[in-house]
DNA sequence: AAGCCAGTTGAACAAACGTGCAGAGGGAGA
DNA sequence: TCTCCCTCTGCACGTTTGTTCAACTGGCTT
């Protein structure tokens, strides 16, 4: 729920009462002033227990806002170079090499979840497609508060098993639970059997409404999918896609899709049967979006990440140490 | 001494060497990803107590800054009519009631020297008073890289007894080393005997050009005098003025000084002989500082701040509770 | 070459911290 | 009014973290 709170006019001295009051009087005392919890749950009449909690509440809670500012000069010689070669503001995660791809996962969603908190702002739009990687950052979101600001699902998730709804819609609302935002949810399967009842379906006011919103958005976040990886992203897995779909995107050369919507090594989407029938925005609506960040990790999806640079739909990258490592290797000049 | 660190171009895999670059990935590890030193330690290939310095020393470096946001609704009402009756962005410390002025004095200035990251920045000109608030604060600043700023001392200290040179100078030198900025030293005493010898000295060509540093600052720091409280500031201490000077200030209804130049209740200075002496900026120079921050703590101080405030020295204000309080209380309508 | 100093290191200990648990409080509904 | 359910509290325990200490390193002097 949004972060409300029962702190009311209450004037008068210095108790003005409220949960998020006192967290933010305990954060205030142990984060910059370094008194010890003890010390803390003395002058707020409390057992030191209660402080760690409230200090734990104010960290998941947004209050305290921790950052980490290299200085400068020294900014992550990967973080350059990418800067550099692709035009994209990276933020490398440290994830040491033996790590397991979930491991990894955690890790990137983990640090992306942390980072996002700095992109988000009131009266924005912001675009949240799904996938393994979105839903693991989901669960770790810190709140923000904002006002006025709007979720809005990218793509459809429904599929041949489920209605992916709920999937789909329990990750949308951890965004806007986090942000304190309106959640727009896009009720379609993530790809029509028939290109033609898309084209229907586009048609209908209510999805146009939804089209309008992607049109408008402010910030797009998304994961990258990677459809010949060996650990294949969750749209591959989930029964979204049939045997000769698969051997459609091998034939169209597919390296990868960011919210269903398909593209080649260098890009291109043009041509590529599949995404008649599918439910994300196009590129070129993505890429109005003046802010674009997509979370990578794992080096399956190199190829993935590549195309979806070169078809300059990142203004903003998260992505694990060894990925970004192998990106500024693989192409010595782009 | 400066941040220098020996991370030189050790390009080629992922262990560039250097201390601060290993400060920053266990940073990155224990703040972003919520890993235990343990865990860091294994990762870094070090023990558990190298993680916990090398975070230790990543926090007092400036590499991770902690700070507070309140949910924009309800930031101490205390900051708030602060901010209203004075025009003053507020930070209020808190403190408990019954602490020490000497704890208060401590804490309030701890504080202050995190808040002072926020407002420090390359290519500035700073000022900088001294007196035991800014001591107490030159002690707990916490590094933040600049480039090309300059720290400028704002008033003199020598004295009857010792030069004072000493004492400014490692105060001065405290904010030089944070910022990595130059320090402009003011070798004057911090009252003239002779107003004459002061105008002499005020037309030497080195005096001229710490006067033009001081006329163009960016940003001052300051707390303020208060000669007439129990526990006496620095400058009425240690020699600085005697008996009649003291008479005279109270002949003069003075309540406080800042830098050493005194002024009273509705933030007048004229006819204040022992401002001819003083060797601080005068308060239509101060003025010039776009950002003025004043510091204080201790309700003794509560009439110098007032009439700080009715001068319009400040416009940061980084005040203990009770001061906080009492200002609020003490004039229902400015 | 020996000696010295300043800076690091990990082990061991002590302090500080997080969390499961059982009990207390306090509405909303029966 | 009683009961159920939810939330919050402090305690007790195990874990995590800070710090002291003695040993070690590498550079510089004598």
């Amino acid at each position: 729920m949004v972060v409300t709170d029962a702190s009311g006019p209450t004037r008068g001295d210095d108790l003005p009462s409220g949960k998020t009051r006192d967290a933010l009087r305990a954060a205030h005392l142990y984060y910059l002033q370094d008194l010890t919890m003890d010390a803390i749950a003395k002058e707020l009449h409390t057992s030191r227990s209660s402080v760690s909690r409230l200090l734990s509440h104010a960290r998941a809670t947004g209050l305290v806002e921790i950052s980490i500012h290299s200085p400068l000069d020294l900014p992550s010689r990967l973080e350059q170079e990418i800067l550099e070669r692709h035009e994209v503001a990276a933020h490398v995660v440290p994830v040491p090499d033996h790590a397991s791809d979930v491991d990894r996962l955690e890790r990137v969603a983990l640090s992306a979840a942390r980072i996002l908190s700095r992109f988000i702002d009131s009266n924005q739009t912001i675009g949240v497609a799904w996938g393994s990687t979105m839903s693991a950052m989901s669960r770790h979101l810190a709140p923000k508060a904002t006002h006025n600001s709007e979720i809005v699902q990218l793509n459809g998730a429904g599929n041949l098993r489920t209605t992916g709804i709920l999937y789909a819609s329990e990750l949308l609302r951890r965004f806007g639970d986090a942000f304190g935002a309106r959640v727009q949810q896009f009720p379609v399967p993530a790809f029509f059997d028939d290109p033609a009842t898309k084209q229907a379906f586009w048609r209908e006011r209510s999805t146009r409404r939804l089209l309008d919103l992607q049109a408008s958005m402010d910030v797009a976040i998304f994961g990258i999918g990677s459809p010949f990886a060996e650990v294949p992203s969750h749209v591959y897995q989930g029964g979204y896609l049939e045997r000769a779909d698969y051997d459609a995107l091998s034939r169209d050369g597919v390296v990868g899709d960011v919210a269903t919507v398909f593209y080649r090594e260098d890009g291109s989407t043009d041509g590529i049967a599949l995404n008649e029938r599918a439910t994300g925005p196009d590129f070129a609506t993505l890429r109005r979006a003046p802010r674009r960040i997509c979370v990578v990790s794992g080096r399956a999806k190199l190829p993935g990440l590549e195309g979806a640079l070169a078809a300059g739909l990142i203004t903003d990258l998260i992505v694990d140490e060894g990925t970004a490592r192998r990106l500024v290797e693989d192409v010595p000049a782009s």
